[in-house]
DNA sequence: TTAAGTTGTGGAAACGTTTCCAGTGGCGCT
DNA sequence: AGCGCCACTGGAAACGTTTCCACAACTTAA
């Protein structure tokens, strides 16, 4: 019968009839050793089916080769597949990764980011709400501690991995204008906590002020009518007159087709509908999805590298945002004329799109 | 300047003028003090901004507060949901998670789990590829860690939370035989590192002997025909009697319906679809999906709470297979009766379908 | 008044590592 | 032979906690 307890290094010396510095220097080859000893002590530790115990290594060399990570929800594809990407780079690193979910709560948020920090963490990897305004995520950055944002905007003294909201919405706004809509709305859902979501309407609604087109409809809904279509259709009907929504995620935008359907409304006849993320599902549907395509998966990984670099003492400076493309779908089309009371005098632009790749100004 | 380095409970005690002891005691509320010095303590570890050390006390007490989980891949929904299940419950209850992703690699699966028994992880959640024969969750067995497995179905002296593929995959069956489907498929992704996926297969081939029908045709697809709907149709194409697919997920089950459309068939009139897991999307969809509903993120809550009852040193049992639900879609009907050569002569069943709830049997 | 508690206190050991340092012995020089 | 150098070795300190134990100073009961 093996001992139960854990094995430590003190029974592999004792074990190989030496020190436990020995046994140390051995088995991280740090340092001399004959080969007589170096090979009894190789024995023991085999024999006893030895392991390292971070716990202690991290206690003796402050350093517990753990990465934090917080993020709002793994519900939330975008989110899960940023933490994959985060994960398929720390993997080779020999770091581990602490994760924690918030739901989208600022006061979770910092109570998270405190028990990070109690966990000595290493570093951190981090989706917030609002993580200008976290007393938890200040005092990290006081001690010195890497932090990589992601899906944020760039932040005084933060390094982020990002995709540049504004500009993506933009690019939507000029979709819609070019093929003449006029009366347009942005769907969001928990836009208080997500400055993603608001940054999206500010673009929007910036490049359609320019363009001397009427402010979007800002349409903000609840998990409630998220899930429920007839819940989101009733909210629709309430604006008869747009021809065109632009959706802060491509989940979103499939729920508005639905409800769109229940009322009777055609997509994209009488209703164009253009969604963010670009999640692959999208792709495959009857009528693909038209939206900006990007990926959560590389933001993950970039925002891991610069971590693992600064971990290594190179300091990190900003990248540029990450690319979006616009990706076109069956869900963008001319405005019905007979549709509401704007649409009918709009100029016809050109119907083929543009849908090449868009790189971002650096 | 506060000093960068972390201040630790002897620096508290200094600062209040006592022996770490009594700081101890004061901070953890678990000894005697006088109101005068814990006062004292109280004072100056606030202005001190002092947190305990997790890696001090996890040496010390030989528990590190912290629980490890391993899923094949976070970038799959299913799994990402279980996850966030397993986080939602252990969040109050003081544990912390380790996370990490095999990405269906059997070795990498094995590496993983030493690491997080290196970290002395306190107790383990995970999903393998093959639990059975991995020497390090067997180690972490042997050492009395408790474990709880996701996704698996019982497994000698594990514990898990699991689903009945074989009776889920026997209800398909039964749908397809009772329209009058005689030539069905199965459709799967990775076939030989997922037990569910054979599972189900073997549910599905099962019932179908049971009701004298003709074995499935096993269809497994690699990465590349999952994302490009022409690649599927090409296989697709080699099986033109089928009416009827079953395919192993509900991302599958999308695709398979992309590339039916790329071959002039049309869903569900030339080919019935069923998928299975229950994505929330499926029922957004215009043609809404005929799927087997089920609940990744309660599988995660109750693996999770039969963890923590373990590690309050209650014995778990195994509880039963979690429920799920065959739901009723669009994409499932009648098999074409001018459709290949075993459709014509089939008996023609009772039109409408039982979709209740389907409870597990113990 | 003394014995027996009770309460408050801090020193020290232990947890599992790594690393500094001092010590040993052998070797090749002069 | 004497010297320094080198390879090798192990004791001990340190990392941040908790907890055991001993002790002091009271309070209470006889």
């Amino acid at each position: 019968m093996s001992k139960t307890t854990n094995i430590t290094i003190k029974d592999v010396a004792q074990s190989a009839g030496c020190g436990v510095a020995t046994a140390s220097r051995v088995l991280n080859n740090s340092g001399p050793a004959s080969a007589d000893v170096r090979e009894r002590v190789e024995r023991a530790a085999r024999e006893l089916g030895f392991s390292f115990s971070a716990i202690g290594r991290a206690l003796q060399s402050r350093r517990s080769m753990t990465v934090g990570c917080l993020v709002p929800s793994l519900a939330n594809p975008v989110f899960a597949e940023a933490v994959q990407g985060v994960q398929a780079v720390l993997l080779g690193s020999g770091y581990q990764m602490l994760i924690s979910c918030s739901n989208y709560d600022a006061a979770a948020d910092d109570a998270a980011i405190e028990m990070l920090l109690a966990k000595k963490t290493d570093a951190l990897v981090t989706t917030m709400v609002d993580p200008d305004r976290s007393p938890a995520l200040r005092l990290a950055k006081k001690r010195g501690i890497p932090i990589s944002l992601m899906f944020h905007d760039p932040l005084d003294g933060f390094i982020t991995s990002y995709v540049d909201n504004f500009e993506a919405a933009k690019e939507v706004a000029r979709q819609f204008a070019g093929l003449g809509h006029r009366r347009t709305g942005f769907l969001a859902l928990r836009f208080s906590t997500s400055d993603r979501s608001r940054n999206r309407y500010a673009g929007f609604h910036s490049e359609c002020r320019t363009r001397g087109l009427p402010d979007p409809v800002l349409i903000e809904i609840g998990e409630a009518e998220a899930n429920q279509p007839d819940l989101l259709a009733a909210i629709l009907a309430q604006h008869p007159a747009l021809t065109a929504i632009f959706a802060s995620n491509d989940f979103l935008a499939i729920a508005v087709q639905k409800a769109a359907r229940l009322l009777g409304w055609r997509v994209p006849q009488d209703l164009s509908v253009v969604g963010f993320d670009g999640i692959e599902i999208g792709r495959l549907l009857e009528k693909p999805l038209a939206t900006i395509e990007t990926s959560p998966e590389a933001m993950g990984r970039q925002a891991a590298s610069s971590l693992l670099t600064m971990l290594q003492g190179g300091d990190t400076v900003q990248l540029p945002a990450l690319p979006f493309a616009f990706r076109a779908g069956a869900t963008l089309a001319l405005p019905n004329p007979e549709n509401g009371d704007d649409g009918r005098g709009a100029t016809r632009p050109s119907p083929d799109l543009p849908a090449e790749p868009h790189a971002q100004q650096g």
